[in-house]
DNA sequence: AATTAATCGAGACGGTACGTCGGGTCTTTAC
DNA sequence: GTAAAGACCCGACGTACCGTCTCGATTAATT
């Protein structure tokens, strides 16, 4: 049983729910760059020590903030149809990265995480991308050795498209989505490795 | 032809390349983030405002010290072989974003770009691993409609993968190579690898 | 008489008792500057509240903590010769102020009523110095007119001298109370003014 | 010569000017104690780090903009009578310390002398009251060796009594002055030490 | 040769966020 | 009702970096 902190008085839940509500809002009003704890801690209406003493950096609390949201957005249920199911899932990771504030924040830590190694560490250890793309093809019967690859190959191209150019109209998605398919077939039949 | 500034002092290429090599050495040394214009200055044994004068933030001097050494380490020759091409180049890729200082550059402003929309546009129009991947790609004849996608689908997986998690040793080569080449066949010559 | 309070757990003597001796302790451990009332609550292993709910400020807990023992210090018992007695209250006044902890909260407690007007109510209602040398001075037979005169004379150079240079070596105490008693004689003998 | 600093900006006498305008007016507005770095910073219209490049704390501040006024307002004509001069420095020293906003000053710096050496060693190092007080006797001929006595029992009593009742009022600054002036005669009439 | 003009290193300038610390209050449980 | 614990909001601390602004000193091309 969590024996934790029976004395003093107890978090206080409506703090930490302004704290993440700000750094949504902040996320879209001024951007991840112009986001600061102190404007946070403003934002919120909040102490500034109360924020420095449940996270050590925005991007701390944005994670926490965005990690919910994005894992509805991203969860596909599987048909019995890879190439339907790639595509929605395309699909559905182009709006997230390109249109949803819970990609934006997803952007921006992914983003963080290459000047940081303590944020690199928090996504990579829970990558919402990458988990969804796997626990999709987990239900379409891949195995784990083979997960890694095939997460990458799906959700890689959106990703890579949409961080570098910024421009989702640029994309295909179904033409993604068939050429995912079409080797994840090849590879199911069993011919190689 | 370039007509601005014939009076005066011309500008120092001294100072020009002791700015970009102070940039690569820190990017090696403290990191991006801890990377600032007044540090640079200093390394350089450079006045602030000469760094100012010539570049507005320290991602385009970062750009301008990295781009040609990216360009060069990421160039594949165009064999008959678009597997073994496609291998090459995706081994190359993970080389350069895992090990290269230039591939770290490449990774720092790719996670500045998903803050700042300047330096958002600066790598959009300038993407050296999407052109290489492009001018690979083209080599092996395919057309300007299919450049895209083709070049997301080689390059996506590998960047996506290396961004997210950091780690270069969970990742087939060989398998991502083969993935994308057997619908580059298929799509291509219309049977199947 | 006292008739508050008589429901409820009663004051802790205990508590009180740490804390006075908690500032007794942090005056001479780090100063009065550097002494805040979390460190004395910390240092007193009492809660926070507890020392706020019977003081408003460091400057209350160190008058109670330091005047009992400021009052025995400074109380010189009369003899019939002035000159003397003014010699031994100048001494000890010098001893005080410059060596005894008590005398170092005086000094705190008179130089923090500069800055703040309740503090200087504090001082001024009951100052341990001046009383001291009124005590002396009326047992030698200064009217109350006289006594704010005198006692100033008296106890107003070593004080100047040792809050304005710190260094009692400086200072003659004889040559201070010779000069003291000799105005006093003049002025007793009726000869002047 | 002065050979520091002939390369870089040289520092800005508007920004020390106002600084020291400022510390002057707060002191007056909001007192000692509730003056901050930051709150001088902002009156003055200056950058904070420019407040700290040149002074280390307020009370440095304080003395530098307080101590050529205290100066002038102390400073006392020797005439041939010393009971005349005494009472007139007496009666400044009395409208200085309780009057004067540069006795404001010299109050708040002694006051905090008492819980900072550095300031302490500030104030002993250059004591416009012990320093205008000895220059006086000094013109009526007292010796090196009496002058520190000497000063102290001229400017200690004012000095105590307003430091620690705050009230000029129950003070009798002829009485004072004589008191001094006719040990001062005996002193100087050669019978003793 | 003297002048002009843009550069250079240096460093002070007004700002603002950093992360920490203390102020004084409030909210728990325990006594 | 007091006590210990500890979270709360607030604001100053001293530092670092921002981007700008003088300085004196260089360094060419133009007089």
């Amino acid at each position: 049983m969590d024996q934790a902190a029976k004395v003093g008085r107890p978090r206080s839940e409506q703090a930490r729910t302004a704290v993440l509500h700000a750094v949504d809002d902040l996320l879209l009003e001024v951007g991840y760059a112009a986001m600061t704890m102190k404007g946070i801690a403003e934002r919120a209406g909040v102490g500034r020590q109360t924020v420095y003493r449940w996270w050590s950096t925005k991007a701390e609390i944005l994670f926490e903030a965005s990690v919910i949201d994005a894992e509805q957005e991203l969860a596909v249920d599987a048909s019995g149809d890879l190439a339907a199911d790639a595509a929605v899932f395309v699909d559905r990771l182009v709006q997230f990265l390109g249109q949803s504030p819970a990609g934006a924040a997803y952007r921006a830590l992914v983003g963080e995480a290459q000047h940081d190694p303590a944020v690199a560490e928090l996504v990579a250890t829970r990558d919402v991308v990458c988990d969804s793309a796997r626990e999709l093809l987990a239900a379409h019967g891949l195995t784990a050795g083979e997960l890694d690859q095939a997460a990458a190959a799906l959700a890689g191209p959106p990703f890579f498209w949409i961080l570098t150019s910024q421009d989702p109209k640029g994309l295909d998605v179904t033409s993604l989505a068939d050429r995912f398919a079409a080797r994840g077939h090849v590879r199911r039949s069993g011919n190689r490795r």
